[in-house]
RNA sequence: GCCUUUGUAGUUCAAUGGAUAGAACAGUCCCGUCCUAAGGGAUAGAUGUAGGUUCGAUUCCUACCAAAGGCACCA
C-alpha cells in the first residue's frame, strides 16, 4: 500500500493510520473545509475503538452543523468506502467517531512485529544528521548522578532519533582547563609519592579516588589559604602556557587517569561517543570568534571584559571575555559550536544540559544567531532537571556528592541478594545484575518528562517493583522463558486468531511505531516508557489469567506469537531507552 | 527586584485542548500442584487559589500563593 509520495510501507499500523487521515480529510474538504486539522488518537479505553477522531466536534461550528448529526454524516461516507482493516465506525457521545479494526488487521499487525527484528524503526527523520552533545563530565571531578542523569537522557534520545531514521553522532564536551584543573593539580602536586605510586601499580579506581581527593583538598584550602590560593592560580596559568614540567606532568596524568576511567563508565553504561571536544580546544577557538567580531557591534567593552548586552531581547548581559582577555565559557560554547560544525557537516544540533543553564544558554543562542547564524538555526537546547539529594543539591567542591559508581554498586548489590536462590553462575549473576541495575537507573530517569528535577532517595530507586527498569526487564525474561519451553515441547507459532475476542494486548502491541514517532518528535522518552509499561502490564495480566503453552488450547500457537511479539516489542523498546534485557533473571 | 520553569492521590511520576484525569509505591483484602510471584486480582484516594478564552481546560491567557533555577568577568 502507498504511503506519501510514492513510497511503501510495510506497517500495516502506519499504513491504516494514513488511510483513516486520507479519507477523512477527503471527507471534510468534500464539505467545504480547506485544510482540515483534527487529531486520530487511541482512546484511553480500547471498548471504544481502536482509533478515535475529534472532527466532527472541530468543525461543527464552523460549518453550522451539530457534532453528533455531522459525525453520523461523516462516519456514513467512510463507510461507503469500505476502508481496509476497518471493522466498524460508531458515532459517541460529544460527536467522537470511533474506528474498531478488524482481526485480520491484528493478525498483520502481529506478523509485522514477528517478522520485522527492527520493528519499531520508522522514517520521520530520515535525512537527518544530527549531533548530539550530552554527559559532559569534568576530568579531575567525579562523575556524579548528575552526568548518569545526562547520559540516560541524551543516549535515550540519540536512540529515539536513530529509530526515527536519522544519522546520529554522539559528542561529549569535558572541561580539561579551568580553575577546578588547577585545584586538583595543586592536591596532587602535595602527595608525590602517592602519585608515583598509583601510577605504577595503582588500578583505575584507585587513582580516580586520588584525585577526587587531590580536587576535594585543593578546593579546601583555595578557600581559606590564601598563599594556596596564589599558588592554585598560578597552576592554572601554567596548565594554559604549558610552561612548567612538573605541572605539565601531573596535569597529563591526571586528564589521562580521569579520561580512562570515564570511558569504563560509559562502556558500563552502553554509550560510545564519535566526537570528543575540550574546553582546552574550544576556548582557543571561541576566543578568535570573539574577537573576529568586535567590529560587528554585537559585543560591548565594559568594565575591561567583552560583554554581550542581552536586555533589550528580554535577556540579561552576559561577559564573553574577562578583563584578563581570556574566554569564558561563553566564548568556549561559540567555540564549540564551530568546532562541532568543522567535524559534522550537519543538519541538527542538540545541546543536552542541565536546567540552571537555560538562560545561559538563550543568550549565547542569540549571539550565535548575530555571528554564526547557519549555525544557530540549526542548534536546539534541551534541558534535564538536577538530581538533588534529600538534603539539597550535591557540590563536589565539598565531596558531598553520590560518585555513579558507588551508586550503580549498590544496585548491583541489591539485585545480587535478590538472585541468592537462582541455579547460577556468580559470572552470570554479576552479568545481569549490570544490566538489572543500569536498567533500573535508567528507567527511573526516563519516566518522568525530562527538565523536572528528581529528589533522589535511596530505597525509593532501589525498587524493583511496579513501573520500574526491572518490571520490564522481567516480563521480557518471562516471555523468553515461555517462548523456550515452547521449544522443548515442539509447539510452533502461528498469527492466525482462533476467535474473534480481542485482547488489550493485541491492541497495544502494534503501536510501538507511532510511540517511537511521537517520543522523537516532542523528544520526550517518557512517552515510550509509560508505553512499555502498560504494555508489561498488560502482557502480566494475560499471562496469569491464560496458561498460554496449553496443548490441549488450539490458541496455543497463537498465544506463543502474542508472547513472541511482547518479547521483541519490550525488547526494541528497551533498547531504545539504553535498556539491555538479560536472558535470565 | 526582574526573568524562566514547576505545582496532579499520603508519596514518586503520567496524561499531542477531548470521553470516567492514568500508573506505581505505601494502606486494606484476596491469588502458590500450573509457562520465572521482580507477578496477578480487588478496594480506597488527586488537578495550589481566583478569574478568563473554548462546544470542551490538568493542558492556553491573567492575577495571586508556593517551590526550584538564573540574573558580569565560575562552568
Amino acid at each position: 500500500m502507498a504511503l506519501g509520495k510514492g513510497g511503501f510501507c510495510d506497517i500495516v499500523d502506519l499504513m491504516v493510520r494514513d488511510n483513516l487521515i486520507k479519507a477523512i480529510k477527503e471527507e471534510l474538504r468534500y464539505l467545504g473545509v480547506k485544510s482540515p486539522k483534527f487529531d486520530l488518537e487511541h482512546p484511553q479505553d480500547f471498548v471504544r475503538g481502536d482509533y478515535s477522531t475529534n472532527v466532527a466536534m472541530v468543525y461543527a461550528k464552523k460549518l453550522g452543523r451539530d457534532p453528533i448529526e455531522l459525525a453520523g454524516d461523516i462516519v456514513q461516507k467512510l463507510k461507503d468506502k469500505n476502508l481496509e482493516y476497518v471493522e466498524k465506525i460508531t458515532v459517541a457521545g460529544f460527536g467522537f467517531i470511533n474506528f474498531h479494526l478488524t482481526a485480520s488487521f491484528f493478525e498483520k499487525s502481529l506478523q509485522n512485529i514477528i517478522d520485522d527484528k527492527n520493528f519499531g524503526q520508522v522514517k520521520t527523520l530520515k535525512k537527518h544528521k544530527i549531533i548530539i552533545e550530552y554527559t559532559d563530565p569534568n576530568p579531575f571531578k567525579v562523575f556524579h548522578i548528575g552526568h548518569l542523569m545526562s547520559n540516560s537522557i541524551g543516549e535515550a534520545l540519540s536512540r529515539l532519533l536513530e529509530w526515527n531514521g536519522a544519522e546520529v553522532k554522539r559528542a561529549i564536551y569535558q572541561g580539561d582547563v579551568g580553575m577546578h584543573v588547577a585545584k586538583a593539580v595543586y592536591g596532587m602536586k602535595q602527595k608525590p609519592g602517592q602519585v608515583l605510586k598509583l601510577r605504577v601499580l595503582g588500578n583505575i579506581n584507585g587513582r580516580v579516588t586520588f584525585l577526587g581527593e587531590s580536587y576535594v583538598s585543593g578546593a579546601g584550602v583555595f578557600e581559606n589559604d590564601k598563599e594556596a590560593e596564589n599558588n592554585i592560580k598560578e597552576i592554572n596559568k601554567k596548565i594554559y602556557e604549558r610552561t612548567d614540567k612538573t605541572i605539565n606532568y601531573l596535569y597529563d596524568l591526571g586528564r589521562r587517569w580521569s579520561l580512562d576511567y570515564f570511558e569504563t563508565i560509559y562502556k558500563r553504561l552502553g554509550t560510545k561517543f564519535d566526537f570528543y571536544f575540550f574546553e582546552s580546544e574550544s576556548g582557543p577557538f571561541g576566543k578568535k570568534i570573539v574577537e573576529n567580531n568586535l567590529k560587528s557591534q554585537v559585543f560591548e567593552q565594559s568594565e575591561g571584559a567583552i560583554v554581550y548586552k542581552g536586555e533589550a531581547e528580554g535577556l540579561h548581559t552576559r561577559v564573553f571575555m574577562n578583563s584578563e582577555g581570556l574566554p569564558t565559557y561563553e566564548a568556549k560554547e561559540l567555540g564549540l559550536a564551530q568546532l562541532k560544525a568543522d567535524k559534522y557537516d550537519y543538519t541538527d544540533s542538540i545541546v543536552v544540559t542541565a536546567n540552571e543553564q537555560l538562560d545561559y544558554f538563550k543568550v549565547v543562542l542569540s549571539v550565535m544567531e548575530k555571528i554564526l547564524p547557519s549555525l544557530a538555526s540549526k542548534t536546539t537546547h534541551i534541558v534535564h532537571g538536577l538530581l538533588l539529594l534529600p538534603t539539597g543539591k550535591m557540590s563536589s567542591r565539598t565531596g558531598d556528592v553520590v560518585a555513579a559508581e558507588t551508586l550503580l554498586a549498590q544496585i548491583e548489590d541489591k539485585v545480587m541478594e535478590k538472585m541468592t536462590d537462582r541455579p547460577l553462575s556468580k559470572k552470570e549473576k554479576k552479568n545481569i545484575a549490570t544490566k538489572v541495575a543500569v536498567g533500573a537507573l535508567k528507567f527511573s530517569v526516563l519516566k518522568q518528562s525530562p527538565g523536572k528535577d528528581i529528589i533522589f532517595d535511596f530505597d525509593k530507586s532501589l525498587s524493583f517493583e511496579g513501573d520500574s527498569g526491572p518490571y520490564l526487564q522481567y516480563t521480557a525474561v518471562r516471555a523468553k522463558s515461555v517462548l523456550d519451553k515452547a521449544h522443548e515441547l515442539k509447539i510452533g507459532i502461528n498469527t492466525k486468531k482462533k476467535d474473534d475476542n480481542i485482547l488489550v494486548l493485541e491492541r497495544m502491541l502494534y503501536q510501538l511505531p507511532e510511540v517511537v514517532e511521537r517520543a522523537g518528535q516532542d523528544k520526550s522518552p517518557q512517552l515510550l516508557v509509560t508505553y512499555l509499561s502498560d504494555l508489561a502490564a498488560s502482557f502480566n495480566s494475560f499471562y496469569s489469567s491464560t496458561k498460554i503453552l496449553d496443548e490441549s488450547n488450539e490458541s496455543a500457537s497463537y498465544y506463543l506469537g502474542l508472547t513472541k511479539g511482547t518479547r521483541r516489542v519490550l525488547k526494541n523498546g528497551l533498547s531504545i531507552l539504553g535498556i539491555l534485557v538479560p536472558d535470565k533473571m
